[in-house]
RNA sequence: UGGGGAGUCGUCUAAGGGUAGGACACCGGGUUUUGGUCUCGGUAGUUGGGGUUCGAAUCCCUGCUCCCCAGCCA
């Protein structure tokens, strides 16, 4: 099994690799995520980080900065800093030195913005927000001109510097590009490049009165750090006429900013806004729940950095607007645990079984293989005993057609144990089916039969009196519907099942110490993992991450039509 | 009806004048001490209409549909 194939290249490799023909940028290729820290990163940040890091890992000598977009101190906090930082590491890549904040060169800017001013390319406007907004026009009409559009250069100069030094109110003036203001471009429009915002920022603290805007920083930015390919997503083609505009007129060093479509998911959201709310609304219980597109809530949940890359590769780049099914998702982590994760058995939903003639107080230590598909990695002892447990779906009283398992008067093979023979259903006085009497076949031990019988069905089991008492959370998709808020407000669209809380598993008890960010496979069952959180020995929580496909419930679906 | 983008199997994505290919999903066969994995096979697509051409998903014309833009957010 290999998983190199052939992946076309996408249309932004195609330009680097004629920028390389041609000899631009010294033939250098640079990129740069630059995320604004106001909020934890998800899966479509994760396609933009794969992509970034990954053409600078693709191309000889090729670089990628971690940079923070942090030009709102408003809206952003150091712990979100953070777990950025951790999530773009866990996920496998690597900055280097190249840790980068703007608000870095905030100073740099600044003095950039004198430049524009000289040049009577920018003024101090005194218009209000809702002014501004009123002379921009619309998008069919054209916009007016400020009536301080034409304030002496003088002027502007001890204007911005006093905005500057906090003589002004918030938004009383602000610093403006001097465009068209009947630009058919509605960004090109006289744009606001600093606004005055007195307001703490996470690393400068007080230090500053004005911040800029994203249209006036993010070009300054990538210049700055020697960007190359300034990788961004589509709803900023517009604002491209703007980025080049300013590079221009400053005549500084200019990168090329490409756009490519965002990644969507069915049932779920990719907004930063609505996933705060979700947390903000206690829907989910934080930024990490299991259920969120979150990287912490996929790592939480047992996604391994790994599995989040490939599916990165999967979905691929392009600009056409997509919806990606959620199954891709899954299956990368599938084709990923399933080569990795060690096996183990465990029981969700038990049902009690007692092997009649087995002897009562004995208990065989029976050797299971930890991994089919990697021998290397070894075996491990599992005891089994008189008392058992086995899954309450594998027995059935009046089994359907194709149905394998265990039913009345059947023989089925315990994985790695013995065959057993069903000879009796104990109820209770509601008839609910409580224990099963059964036999086992002693020459059967290991699993296969000397006289070479073959059993349909195989099941997992777990011995009674050695059995670790676990909780287990089953997740299901976070919303019912494909696009959620399509129709109306997206909280509506939650699925109200999206956990399922079992506290009644048992589990072999090889578990007793597992480690931690390990990933295990109950075998017939799905991918499995302590939560990182709220796992202790004394009371065991592991997280489903994935279901196993599961072809028997297909075959029971099509039966049920 | 201003501007900027985009339309290829159900979904994602290749092919840029020369056999429309891959992945996921779906359906079937084989192997199997996981109804897993693996393996073999199958169904299924170029937004409509014209034109150029021996030949068009690709070039031209003309429709249609979808997405983005009127923050002192990014």
């Amino acid at each position: 099994m290999n998983t190199t194939e052939q992946t076309s290249k996408n249309f932004i490799e195609n330009i680097i690799d004629q920028d390389l023909e041609n000899g631009k940028n010294d033939s250098r290729v640079h990129t740069r995520f630059p995320p604004e820290p106001n909020g934890y990163l998800h899966i479509g940040h994760a396609k933009s980080i794969c992509l970034n890091f990954g053409i600078a890992k693709k191309y000889d000598g090729g670089l990628c900065n971690l940079r923070f977009d942090d030009t709102n101190p408003i809206k952003e906090e150091d712990e979100y800093v953070d777990s950025i930082i951790e999530d773009v590491k866990w996920l496998g890549f690597d900055w280097q030195d190249r840790l980068y904040y703007a608000s870095d060169y905030f100073a740099q800017m600044y003095t950039y913005a004198i430049q524009l001013i000289k040049a009577e390319k920018a003024y101090v406007c005194d218009l209000t927000a809702d002014e501004i907004r009123a002379h921009r026009g619309t998008l069919k009409n054209p916009g007016a001109e400020s009536p301080y559009r034409n304030r002496a250069i003088d002027e502007n100069l001890d204007l911005f510097q006093r905005m500057k030094n906090g003589e002004f109110g918030n938004g009383s003036k602000t610093l403006r590009a001097k465009i068209d203001m009947e630009s058919p471009n509605l960004n090109m429009r006289d744009p606001v490049m600093y606004r005055v915002l007195k307001a703490p920022h996470h690393r400068t603290g007080d230090t500053w009165c004005i911040y800029p805007m994203y249209d006036w920083a993010h070009g300054l930015e990538d210049s700055i750090e020697g960007i190359t390919h300034s990788l961004c997503t589509l709803e900023f083609e517009d604002h491209r006429p703007l980025y080049d505009w300013f590079l221009e007129q400053l005549g500084v060093y200019h990168p090329q900013q490409i756009e490519f479509a965002r990644l969507n998911m069915s049932y779920t959201i990719m907004s930063k806004r609505k996933l705060l709310r979700l947390v903000e609304e206690k829907h989910v219980t934080g930024w990490d729940d299991p259920r969120m597109p979150t990287i912490s809530g996929l790592r939480r949940r047992g996604y391994t950095p790994k599995s989040i890359r490939n599916f990165a590769e999967k979905v691929g780049i392009a600009k056409r607007d997509n919806i990606v099914d959620m199954a891709l998702l899954e299956h990368s982590v599938r084709e990923d645990l399933n080569q990795h994760a060690p096996r183990v058995m465990g029981v969700l939903d038990p049902l009690k079984v007692v092997i009649d003639n087995y002897p009562e107080g004995h208990v065989d230590e029976l050797e299971a293989i930890n991994n089919p598909g990697n021998p290397d990695a070894g075996t491990r002892m599992v005891p089994f005993s008189r008392e058992l447990y086995i899954e309450r779906a594998d027995f059935m009283e009046y089994p359907p057609r194709k149905f394998f398992r265990l039913a009345p008067g059947r023989e089925v093979r315990l994985r790695y144990a013995y065959f057993i023979t069903c000879q009796n259903v104990v109820k209770d006085d509601n008839g609910n089916i409580i224990e099963l009497r059964c036999t086992y076949d002693p020459a059967t031990k290991g699993g296969s039969a000397p006289d070479g019988r073959k059993v349909k069905g195989t099941l997992h089991w777990v011995s009674a009196p050695h059995a670790i008492d676990a909780e287990i959370r089953l997740y299901d998709r976070l919303f019912s519907v494909q696009n959620p808020g399509k129709e109306h407000d997206f909280v509506e669209d939650i699925n109200p099942n999206s956990l399922t809380v079992l506290k009644e598993c048992k589990l072999e008890p090889s578990l007793k110490n597992p480690e931690k960010r390990i990933i295990y496979q109950f075998e017939r069952q799905g991918y499995y993992t302590p939560d990182l959180k709220e796992y202790s020995k004394d009371y065991p929580v592991f997280n489903r991450t994935v279901s196993l496909r599961d072809s028997w419930a297909k075959i029971e679906k099509a039966q049920q039509r």
